[in-house]
DNA sequence: ATGTCAAATGGTATTTGA
């Protein structure tokens, strides 16, 4: 079972690649941030005939993530405790848990951006530390923290920014410590397998990138993956999102008749 | 102040966010 996960920064302004990406990679389970769209504009229809059931969390022109499943999708859950943008939605899919996570970007230390930030990764971690033990989970999403300095093109260009700082490491720490593992950086110790660039100044092609999409699997569940890559194709050719989607293949049959 | 992109606006450019 291949579950992946793809800001695609703009549903509605990436149908075409997400349409073909989805036609050419044999994936089950699709986690998507940003949307950028409502309810209304969602394309479940196209999905459906794509083969995919799905379920979203859209917020208009901002945030908004969603499931795609081929295995079943039941037991939605819709929002992050109290917080009232669209960056977190939950559903059992086949064996598994599932999470499509959308973390807020923090914008700068010095903003309140980024307090909400680090409080959205603590609510976080506090509601994965509270799963059944027993549960097969994959947490993906737009993390917006490159967890360790090989995630990064170049740390002295990151000094006193977002994304690389010590809470925010420590915030993505305090997942991973509810027993998750980085199922990438596990299978790739020594690649930086950078899953964002940004669309100035030629970053795809410097290889300016940041590894900040993340998929973070139960230890029962990473055991069973067979492999984990990122698409970096998906990153190029006409109207790309600035990240490429991540995928992980597991073994379910390891664990689904429990 | 960025070799950019996307969405919304009272719009045929600017603002906001990333």
């Amino acid at each position: 079972m291949k579950v992946a996960t793809w800001n695609v920064n703009s549903l509605n302004a990436r149908w075409v690649r997400v349409e073909e990406w989805l036609t050419s990679n044999d994936v089950d389970v699709v986690l998507i941030q940003e949307t950028k769209q409502n309810d209304t504009k969602f394309p479940f229809e196209q999905l459906a005939q794509l083969g995919y059931e799905s379920a979203h969390l859209g917020q208009g022109q901002w945030n908004g993530v969603a499931i795609l499943s081929k295995v079943g999708l039941s037991d939605v859950e819709r929002g992050l405790g109290d917080d009232v943008e669209a960056r977190f939605i939950g559903a059992t899919c086949g064996a598994l848990r599932v999470y499509s996570c959308y973390v807020p970007n923090g914008r700068s230390l010095d903003n309140d951006h980024y307090q909400y930030k680090l409080k959205w990764l603590a609510d976080l971690a506090h509601h994965l530390g509270a799963r059944a033990l027993d549960q097969r989970v994959v947490v993906g999403g737009d993390f917006n923290v490159a967890p360790s300095d090989l995630d990064c093109y170049d740390p002295s260009v990151f000094v006193g920014a977002t994304h690389v700082s010590e809470p925010e490491r420590a915030a993505i720490n305090n997942l991973i410590e509810t027993g998750l593992v980085d199922i990438v950086r596990q299978q790739h110790p020594d690649e930086p397998c950078y899953t964002w660039w940004d669309y100035r100044n030629g970053s795809f092609r410097r290889a300016w990138g940041l590894r900040i999409d993340l998929l973070l699997l139960d230890a029962v569940t990473a055991a069973a993956a067979r492999s984990s890559y990122v698409d970096r194709e998906a990153r190029k050719g006409e109207k790309p999102s600035d990240h490429a989607p991540v995928v992980v293949d597991i073994d379910t049959d390891q664990f689904s008749a429990a």
